[in-house]
DNA sequence: AAAAATATCTAGCAATGCTATTTTGTCAAT
DNA sequence: ATTGACAAAATAGCATTGCTAGATATTTTT
């Protein structure tokens, strides 16, 4: 049953090109400008072969959204040099965060704003999620008790301080000075 | 010279009638079905009508934002109890900012996510933001040196526990937790 | 009353997400 | 090799969107 196997195989490439088409797409020219029909165009198929691969648009952008965090996990914990304090630690995942944001900002928007349909801080939460919390998870550990608390209380400031940056609610230019001070409060 | 007056009125008492449309409408059934059709049903006009009030669709959104500021401002002063203490007045704060933001959630929308043109952080920023802002600058200047940047840092802070928590990737039943956290990292 | 300017509407464009229907391609059984 | 069943993919279309050109009605000015 060679044949089975190999249109499996077929099929998951397509599906790989959609979404790096989709990623693509978006980080150049922003999510608005990633339709289905340019996406059908890209990959060199008709527009409702997409719907074989995923339910809707939401989906592709959850796809997406998937393979940030697949992404964001790794370069939290890269940011950390193994010689690095606790304190040090956790300034290098927080700036590595925001670097995260700023320089994606497409696979960010994908993650945390759009929606997607994918589900969270629940069960059935894949687990390329639960390593991104976990990197954070690992690096607050050292100072408290309630980590995972205030895990989730470190990852909202960060969240808050890319977001209102980037609709220009703050001033871009004091973006070390609050990294600073919120390192400085969680690591206290 | 009575007649241009009248007009000028009654042009902004639609233009009212464009923005509350637009905030029930959102409020009620989310702002995807916010559309410039449904708006001019509502006030009983042809759709083009509206784009004599506003440059665009994103330009409605940005009004209703601005009423939204208009409010938070106001809310987070009457929060805080004219006997309590420094950190006490700044817990109040925080507490009524995400009580705003999740009991008028398609109103918290327009003001920080959804794209709307305005401006910040600016010389030109109106003076309801900037009111906004004083409010929770007025609650932190008892603790801090560098107030400003400091309310900066919170209001990042409380916007991502406010978004993170919509958008389920923190656990509500937490909440509290995690606003008592952040107001003792302020206040100390 | 006629002309000019203003206000408003009708009708339509191009684009979107999504889908019913038709066509094309693949493969096994004859 | 031919045929018929099944799967894969394409065409064509629906309903909806933001927005606008062009036609019409309504005031205001002359």
């Amino acid at each position: 049953m060679g044949i089975a196997e190999r249109k499996e195989r077929e099929k998951g490439e397509r599906e790989r090109r959609i979404v790096s088409a989709a990623r693509m797409l978006a980080e150049r020219d922003g999510w608005a400008s990633v339709t289905v029909r340019r996406l059908a165009q890209e990959i060199e198929y008709s527009q409702p072969v997409l719907y074989a691969h995923f339910e809707n648009r939401d989906a592709i952008v959850g796809a997406v959204a998937l393979e940030g965090f697949g992404e964001l996990g790794p370069a939290l914990r890269a940011s950390v040099q193994p010689s690095a304090t606790p304190s040090e630690a956790m300034k290098s995942v927080a700036i590595a965060y925001l670097e995260f944001a700023f320089e994606r900002p497409a696979l960010y928007e994908a993650m945390f704003i759009l929606p997607t349909g994918l589900r969270f801080a629940k069960s059935d939460t894949p687990q390329v999620l639960r390593d991104t919390f976990g990197a954070m998870l690992a690096v607050i550990t050292p100072f408290r008790d309630d980590a995972e608390l205030a895990t989730e209380t470190l990852w909202a400031a960060l969240h808050g301080l890319a977001e209102l940056e980037r609709h220009g609610r703050i001033r871009a230019a004091f973006r070390e000075q609050r990294v600073t001070q919120i390192v400085a409060m969680f690591s206290a």
